[in-house]
DNA sequence: CATGATTTTTAGCCATGCCTATAATTTTGT
DNA sequence: ACAAAATTATAGGCATGGCTAAAAATCATG
């Protein structure tokens, strides 16, 4: 089986999608991944050839053993580049998910382990997403997405999930980072943008956005 | 212009085979890049139509402005994850090479940038290879490879040239590394092994690795 | 249960980078 | 000067990973 950066960035891309129960639709790794449904069902199915995903017809697909050990070596390696750059080398915290999507498939399993040791086995990555262990799929956290919050409701951020530059881009400018306390203010009708205050700070998000802040209140 | 992981190796393997003023053999080329000389071929009139190298006939290849200043900028990507892969991950001196050579194609301008001052600005490769200044070339150290020494002439080693992780690993074996005081004490006839002094040790390596040691008296 | 929407498949095409086999050309050494 | 060696080019293939256009299959819903 061939470990291109296409064929990882569609297993990461199903891992990322998938809330682990239901199969994820093709169409929506199609426009993630940004290809026409038509080339990623030819790449599904190569990889459910390979073994990788298994392909329930109209229903969509899910990562196997293998594919999800291959999918998640490929998150622990993307985090853990991703604290390098931000933590050590001062890359931009929005800037480093990029940096870190072209690193995680060129990274050489010895130096995957000496980053870990190096960084001292962190456990999230800047973004606040968990970094796993080796071999072992993810434990989401108890988190729901900002979006869901009530008026009045206060929160901590703890991720942001599914990554993307510019969504990360977006919250930096408007001060939203892990590990921040937020309280919605206002909650604009019509899937309406949300006034949230961050620290002292108010600002106004999309609801998109929003739903792809995860907080444990 | 494509920069693919093929087209950038091409150049680092023009670069690093020139000795900077007769062109290179496409065939030389073509061997250490591990292709045939036709796909060589096919590969360097490609390179040519995009303004990177010049093509003589039956003369070979030599890089253009261009096509240097991309050359150096992937060499000196390669040197600086090599500095951060030994220095700083603990990564084996001999392995960092082929790490670094992945890496080197997956690097973002602004990672390059961070990953140059986090190391504070590093001269030299662990193998003892310079590390360009962002857009200029290269400028050789003074040396000679250790090949050509005399039997009972002294020698500091400056740098492994060109590098092959083989040949790192077989040099590290026997304790050949840059900054270490070597002394030739026997030369075998036909082409055979240098017996060498490095330290207090003895050890006797073949002449083609020798002629890869470059060394200062 | 029919019909429109979604999903999947098929067919045909393209660029990149490899390959072998073979032929043509140029250089070089005797 | 000529034959051997090296270099270059041509022809025909292959795998990967994309694309569009169009058809077929299934799902969902009124
Ligand atoms: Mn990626
Ligand atoms: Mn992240
Ligand atoms: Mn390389
Ligand atoms: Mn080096």
């Amino acid at each position: 089986m061939i470990r291109s950066e296409s064929t990882e960035m569609y297993l990461k891309t199903i891992l990322e999608l998938g809330t682990g129960k239901e199969p994820v639709a093709i169409s929506q790794v199609a426009e993630r991944w940004g290809v026409t449904p038509v080339s990623a069902n030819e790449m599904i199915k190569r990889l459910a050839e390979y073994g990788m995903i298994r392909h329930e017809p109209y229903k969509g697909v899910s990562l196997t053993e293998t594919g999800l050990r291959q999918a998640t070596n490929i998150l622990r390696r993307h985090r853990l580049w991703e604290r390098l750059l931000v933590d050590h080398l001062g890359v931009d915290w929005a800037e480093s998910h990029d940096a870190a999507c072209q690193l995680e498939h060129a990274t050489a399993e010895a130096v995957t382990t000496a980053l870990d040791a190096f960084l001292g086995h962190p456990t999230t990555c800047p973004h606040g997403n968990p970094i796993p262990d080796p071999g072992q799929p993810v434990n989401e956290a108890e988190t729901r997405p900002l979006s869901t919050l009530e008026i009045g409701q206060q929160a901590t951020i703890i991720c942001i999930h599914p990554e993307e530059t510019a969504l990360l881009n977006y919250l930096a400018e408007h001060g939203i980072y892990p590990q921040r306390t937020v309280e919605v203010e206002e909650i604009a009708p019509l899937d309406g943008p949300l006034t949230v205050r961050v620290g002292e700070q108010r600002t106004v998000i999309g609801r998109e956005a929003a739903s792809r802040v995860h907080v444990a209140v």
